[in-house]
DNA sequence: CCGAATTTTCAAAATTTATTGAAAATATAT
DNA sequence: ATATATTTTCAATAAATTTTGAAAATTCGG
């Protein structure tokens, strides 16, 4: 297979599978795009790449930027910006864990914190399964809170070592 | 709070957490109301509750029925389908991994593993940083996929066990 | 086999989400 | 300060996804 042929499929296998994780697919592509160039590129290098309007482009930057993917970069002598995406793939792992770990994952635990404390007596199995429900997901979640806590600080090295210590 | 404000708060927060997941809201809803329902329901119990159509309803318990979330239940002497949902945390979470392991990270393993093969000079920037990126995904890919195995054979107990001796 | 109950399908409609592109805002060189 | 390049915003539009509901198919008791 021609690098062409190949960059083509990894941004577009890229997007569709950013799509089934609630990421949108030009999100996803720009980030794609950005892993396989070897230099910054600019809006106009990843409109031109991509076929997609400025607009767009402009908004899926910025995003990539909030989730602390991709970074601005200055060019000495260049009047443009250019951009820029972490490339070791553990670190952008961490991070996508770190960012979603605070938008998703916390808010849930504290939403679950609430709603266990639901009035009712325990012998009315709807209130028993309510309540256990919520504490089952609510144990679950904080154990992930945690490991999670631990992974986002976790050196690759030592990671995997650990992994492939307690599997075998 | 009382259960029914309970019940609601719950059923829409796991609707949209679903929504982040890449999962439509309604199966998610379906989802949440079999987890916090003590009996088997039947189509029209589910539509009622959650005021949706029954074409809709059925297609998302099918759907959860696909991913292994709820199964049909026959309470002898009813003519109507029951479903119900798997109430052990653990084993949900283990039966999402599992599937979503074969829907996605399965797939994406062996397109990369195409992807690396491309031709061309690895002298060249954009070859060397194509091949290292693609290689790099795969490999951390390879090890998420050998750590989601063990995960979704391992018990909830060993697990967690585990993961406190490893981080502590 | 008939008829009623129940489930499934799917084209059309509604809703949600993503994209465009031009105008406004901002930054920079001279 | 002005002109020009560049970035950002956002209302309008387009595209994708979800939902509806009625018709078709299926199931099952008698």
């Amino acid at each position: 297979m021609k690098l062409t042929e190949a960059r083509q499929h990894f941004i577009s296998s890229w997007g569709a599978f950013g799509t089934h994780w609630g990421i949108n697919r030009t999100m996803a592509q720009i980030h794609a795009l950005l892993l396989i160039s070897p230099d910054p590129l600019t809006q106009d290098d990843i409109m031109e790449e991509l076929n997609i309007s400025r607009g767009n482009t402009n908004m899926n930057i910025r995003e990539l930027i909030n989730w602390g993917l991709v970074e601005r970069v200055l060019l000495s002598g260049e009047r443009k910006e250019y951009f820029t995406a972490e490339k070791d793939i553990w670190k952008v792992v961490k991070q996508i864990v770190k960012e979603r770990k605070k938008r998703e994952l916390e808010p849930m635990l504290q939403l679950l914190d609430k709603l266990e404390e639901v009035e009712g007596d325990k012998r009315d199995r709807h209130v028993k399964i309510f309540v256990d429900t919520v504490g089952g997901i609510k144990k679950l979640g904080k154990q992930a809170d945690k490991t999670l806590d631990v992974m986002i600080r976790a050196e690759e090295t030592w990671f995997v070592g650990n992994l492939l210590k307690m599997f075998k």
